[in-house]
DNA sequence: CTCGCCATCTTGAACGATCCAATTCGGATA
DNA sequence: TATCCGAATTGGATCGTTCAAGATGGCGAG
């Protein structure tokens, strides 16, 4: 491990030039089949490694993507992040990309701090988790045609950027189908405060679910900041305003506060939350699952569309959620 | 923002030479106070950023840190490894080195990822998060040299690198001197099974307390791998055997299963688990904290010292947890 | 036989920073 | 005044790769 591999010894090793060797690495069309064999083996042979660095002085391309890391709030949802980012790790790493992280307390040092990964380190792209109205950070990346892609819908203007999300409307509305189904009417929801692009289309799939069973939805959800006890306190709020014999979560830290306001009624109030996180899997708890592995593949396809030029590529993809059904519903 | 700003363009702005701009980056004090403010000036008005490639071209080092993500298994406990992701950000940032992320299903393709991260992109250090018994990654990252710490002990040989811990035998020991003081004599312990470096300290804490206390912790500990169910499982099976009337718990996950395999026993046995996550938060369960943003921070202490050749730096550090105190205890 | 063409391979230059050796310059010393 | 000294500054070389342009050789057409 004395001296390092460079191209330069694989070209002495191989007895053709710097640049051929080059060529089998990057257009190994344009070499003659015998010729390329034969690097071919002198770099297994050396343990060549292209230097990532000197590659992108000359290429202008690090092979970097970067994604936030938030600080857990909740510690149930922390995990849908955490999830996301093994997923993209992976499917970037398979894709010959790495993944940096960045924090930011707020939008204003993110955008900050996306000027400094530009500059220092020559960043290929973005990829942001969560959008909300007027996103700063989008404008400001687009303004600068820096490629990026959102987990999450731009809620304003759909063809903004490119993006991935899933149709939390789907899942609600599949939840709240399965309850109509068992021969609930009083189907009730839990959700976010209005206003955030994400809290209301879970809310409007339960909406529009119950409205085309022919049930009125109205008197029967309340909003909140999302937590646990939020979840309780509501949920005992409902069973004394509407008597609800089930409720619909936009997420699993509402949807266990729910199982707890609920302990003892009989028949059970049925439960489904958001999100399938690991804890929902553990205390039984039925929930509507993000595929979030395939969510981190398709932002990984969507960039190395933009990156490798490859116009044809759809800019959006919407997946489909699927309903984990456990014993409380 | 049509060309690059380099390090010439600085030198030009300033009417300086090149090598001048480059001393006021990295030695300062070299440089007249009065040369030093002008090249200072120039390199704000320009927005001029030192290309991190060719830097690291010549001096061979890319202020890059590699740490590993898993994939989030019990969604608890994962939130664990999330926290400590976002505080080695934040402080690696502040130290000037940013965090690449890497995945490996095993062992030996996390060593061949070792390889081809050094290998392309020259990486200045990795942060192992926990190690086991005849951990073969230190083991190959210390036989070549390269910088590391690991955040979790080397239970073999304690010098054999620099790691930085919590003391989870100190936790597990306050929490059972919490529930001695509070009268319980019957505090039993819920653990992992034998011969896991962490599981092993956790439950001498325990017993040691018991035995400072003339308590015999004989017959009043059992062993599982993690998960809600499991503590549950074992809860059940100590009520039936002991009549515990107190219990400290390896984890948050195993104490959540005990509070509901003791519920409505009548006192309530008390609960303590470890970690506080956020999910013990919101459930009201004490739990053991752990500083994991200290411990991130003193593991980019530990490798700036490596790496900048300070080696008078301590090469462990070993934090204390602090008791979370909640309505279980 | 010569020319041009194509496929293949080689050579020199550049990316932007740092290191090294050489040079300038103001001031102190002889 | 000439010489020297050290601090401050300068120009050239260099890291490993890719780009652009040039060299080589074989082969068929004129």
């Amino acid at each position: 491990m004395a001296d390092k591999v460079t191209i330069a010894t694989v070209a002495r090793h191989a007895r053709v030039s710097r640049q051929t060797v080059s060529n089998v690495l990057n257009a190994p069309h344009i070499v003659r089949e015998e010729t390329r064999l034969r690097v071919q083996d002198a770099i297994s042979a050396l343990g060549y490694r292209a230097n990532q660095a000197a590659r992108q002085m000359r290429t202008g391309r690090s092979r970097l993507i970067a994604a936030r890391i938030e600080p857990t709030r909740d510690g149930i949802n922390g995990s849908v992040l955490d999830r996301f980012l093994h997923g993209l790790t992976e499917t970037a790493d398979a894709a010959g990309y790495r993944v940096l992280l960045y924090t930011a307390t707020d939008d204003e040092r993110e955008i900050a701090t996306y000027d400094d990964l530009l500059g220092t380190y020559e960043l290929d792209a973005f990829v942001l988790v969560g959008t909300k109205h007027g996103d700063p950070r989008t404008a400001w990346l687009a303004g600068r045609d820096v490629p990026f892609v959102t987990f999450g819908r731009p809620w304003d203007a759909l063809d903004a950027h490119p993006w991935v999300d899933v149709d939390g409307a789907a899942g609600t509305a599949q939840a709240t189908r399965h309850l109509l189904a068992a021969g609930h009417r009083r189907i009730a929801f839990i959700g976010w405060p209005l206003g955030s692009g994400v809290g209301d289309d879970r809310r409007a799939g339960w909406r529009d679910a119950l409205h085309a069973a022919g049930v009125d939805p109205t008197g029967l959800h309340r909003e909140t900041e999302d937590g646990i006890a939020e979840g309780e306190r509501l949920m005992r709020d409902l069973l004394a305003a509407v008597e609800p014999t089930a409720v619909v979560c936009a997420s699993d830290s509402l949807a266990l506060g729910a199982l707890q306001a609920i302990r003892g009624t009989e028949p059970p109030v049925s439960v489904i939350g958001f999100d399938d996180t690991p804890v929902a899997a553990a205390v039984g708890l039925a929930s509507v699952s993000q595929p979030l592995g395939e969510a981190a593949a398709r932002c990984v396809d969507l960039l190395t569309g933009v990156l490798d030029g490859n116009h044809e590529t759809p800019t959006h993809v919407l997946l489909q959620p699927a309903l984990a059904l456990r014993h409380t519903a």
